[in-house]
DNA sequence: TGACTTTGTGCCGACGCTAAACAAAATACG
DNA sequence: CGTATTTTGTTTAGCGTCGGCACAAAGTCA
């Protein structure tokens, strides 16, 4: 009797995505009939998580009746989303549509015992579900670091000092339980974590600066270290044990620095901040994070030309990995964070003049390859995780 | 009214692949109720792919009525299916479930107008179908290049003396038409165009080593070069212009041979057949291909020392090429096809452990690294491809 | 104002499935 | 040897979901 019952996530996640701003559009990107995304959109504004304007919107020019808008109800559910980086950590509730609903920016450094700044992370995180009173469908936690699949467990928290393969996921869902952070049901809602890169590049896909491509090629830099991720037809690729795309060890200086993985010259050595300060003759220093001391180098002093050669030569690297890694891939867009995003914005086209060049073919080279454009990028990305099973079956997890 | 039209594609594929021997598996592995399995067992019947068996199967044992064996219809409909390679080309039929059918060899030099060799390769399909008498449903073509999409241009046509850029599927839709090889419904059958290794991965995924993995990484050298595929999640990944997996240019020995790519000891001509001769101290001839020629030295002179160090040596580069596409993409199987399938048989544990060690994790290193099981792998893959409508609905293009 | 265009909704029927009962064909066991 | 049990296959009834269609609503265009 109920119309819409199996697009019911593909209708939200075009409302989610905002591909789908009234329901004549949802119509047409559903490939159904007006009855079934009328009640489709009927369906997932009685769960509370769309809204249907009243008043049609104004009339863009074109003729025939104007459209109802559909939005992301502004006081619907919300995930709790949490970022651990080399600085500290960050905790928000955000809502569907990758909205920042709250957040409890929480600077603390990080203890070596990685169950103290879950624990933290999610008291922070449940302290804004108090205050709010929003309800939480879910939660999402960033690392820096490969995560294991299907076990949850981080491989190589570089520069965090967590042992290596602590078991993330199970802190992250037994801090949960212990906060009484409770979905509809009456139970703790479950935790998904996942590498902060990885997130970067869903978030970036759904919401940002990937939207629309269909297969997206996500390279960043934080702290130490080179990071990749993969977006393909809309889906996530994290290989098939969660260790996909570890980008790092790709060689783009056959003379370079001895890696720890045994070669020399491998991207992660010789494309990351310490790379750059290194190559700029600046000692790095105790205070602020690698990221932000480079950032804050190529800001401020790239008039002075030990600072542009020093980009310029990690401009030259970074374009060899993401040649190599186009003409692996042959993504239909690049999008680069971190340090790699200054470096682009540094000098735009001599990036995309290394990628063309190394690339097999003229097609390959000519690859879109933007700036993130998301701020807390891997804290949206780890929302989006948290709502993929709403995404998947919104009648289950909401209803 | 009629049951099961939904689940006639994926239950053709279970057929096909062998996953669904009787109706009892179908109806377990298609989620659905034992009526709705024997509907679509029946309509597939119907339409002449399938047969059930009249008589029930031996019972194996277990208890409770024995099931009737489900398998490819012997006297169903074809592909036309052929392979191109540097020593001329093959034509063959292929049925549902990947067997041959008939084949004609047609071993001719391979003239520099790719029109040519594409006319006589129909051609031959078209006298096997002749002399058979079989219905045709598609026809799918191997060639030894990376194929444009969505255009179907050869790009790299290396060892042809064809154009770059030449337009295989162009072509080989006019000879298809020309010839008269007409589809149930009286139009030209359409062909489907790929690149050898692409399609070599295809059908070992669907019915050689790769079978039941979920991604597959697929290597192979043939005769100058190195070739690469990806099939993800049971789907051939072949980028957003089809240009995917050009492997061929990772770095495995920084002091290596220059490459027309610009860097130095690219996979590309560090580790295939002719490198390997090289390495042996061998003068290539010209009567047959470098990769007979690299098999035959491989198979009788492996005593030679001279033989068994350039096999080490090419293991050793194999090897890590192999960790950095491992690292990169996170498959859980891995086939080699070629010189690289005989340089795994000359000597598994010394390639596995130079893998293992230039993986991340051990869990990455510890890889299955198998050889490919299929005579004529890649013409089989060219089957599939012409298969694939077919496997998607196969109402609308049988009935 | 009337024609036209586009959007939204109610009703009905068709399609494709599940559920449940029944039938069939083997093994297990006293 | 006969009955119970297990597993497979088929029949029938019913129901949920969606498309098709008619109609209503709300704007633009002339």
């Amino acid at each position: 009797m109920e119309r819409g019952r199996g697009a019911l996530g593909p209708a939200l996640e075009l409302v989610h995505t905002g591909r789908a701003p009234t329901r004549a559009v949802l119509t047409a990107e559903l490939g159904v009939t007006r009855a079934t995304a009328g009640a489709v959109a009927a369906e997932l504004e009685a769960l509370g998580l769309i809204q249907v304007d009243a008043r049609p919107a104004a009339s863009a020019g074109s003729q025939g009746r104007p459209s109802h808008r559909l939005s992301i109800a502004p006081n619907g559910p919300v995930v709790l989303a949490a970022q651990i980086h080399a600085d500290g950590f960050r905790a928000a509730l955000v809502g569907l549509g990758g909205r920042v609903i709250a957040t409890a920016p929480g600077c603390m450094t990080v203890p070596a015992d990685p169950s103290r700044i879950i624990d933290a992370v999610v008291e922070a995180g449940a302290g804004l579900l108090r205050e709010t009173g929003r309800r939480c469908l879910g939660a999402g936690l960033a690392v820096p670091s490969a995560v294991a699949e299907p076990e949850g467990t981080a491989l190589n928290p570089l520069h965090l000092s967590w042992p290596v393969g602590a078991p993330v996921r199970t802190l992250f869902n037994e801090a949960l339980a212990k906060s009484g952070v409770l979905g509809p049901d009456g139970t703790p809602v479950t935790g998904v974590t996942g590498n902060d890169v990885n997130l970067t590049a869903l978030a970036e896909h759904r919401h940002g600066a990937g939207r629309g491509a269909r297969h997206l090629l996500c390279v960043a830099t934080g702290h130490r270290g080179v990071g990749g991720a993969l977006v393909l037809d809309g889906r996530l690729h994290s290989g098939s044990s969660g260790l996909a795309m570890e980008v790092g060890h790709l060689t783009v200086n056959p003379t370079g620095q001895p890696c720890h993985c045994g070669s020399r010259g491998c991207l992660d050595v010789e494309c990351d901040p310490l790379a750059f300060l290194t190559a700029a003759g600046r000692e790095p220093g105790p205070a602020v994070s690698l990221l932000q001391q480079s950032r804050d180098l190529l800001r401020t002093e790239y008039a002075d030309p030990s600072v542009r050669a020093a980009a310029d030569l990690l401009i030259d690297r970074l374009g060899l990995g993401l040649a190599g890694l186009v003409n692996i891939l042959n993504p239909d867009r690049v999008v680069l964070g971190g340090l790699h995003r200054e470096l682009l914005d540094a000098d735009p086209e001599r990036l995309r003049a290394v990628v063309a060049e190394r690339s097999l073919w003229g097609r390959s080279g000519s690859v879109p390859i933007l700036p993130c454009s998301l701020e807390f990028n891997s804290l949206i990305g780890a929302a989006e995780a948290a709502w993929q099973p709403v995404l998947d079956d919104p009648l289950a997890m909401v209803g």
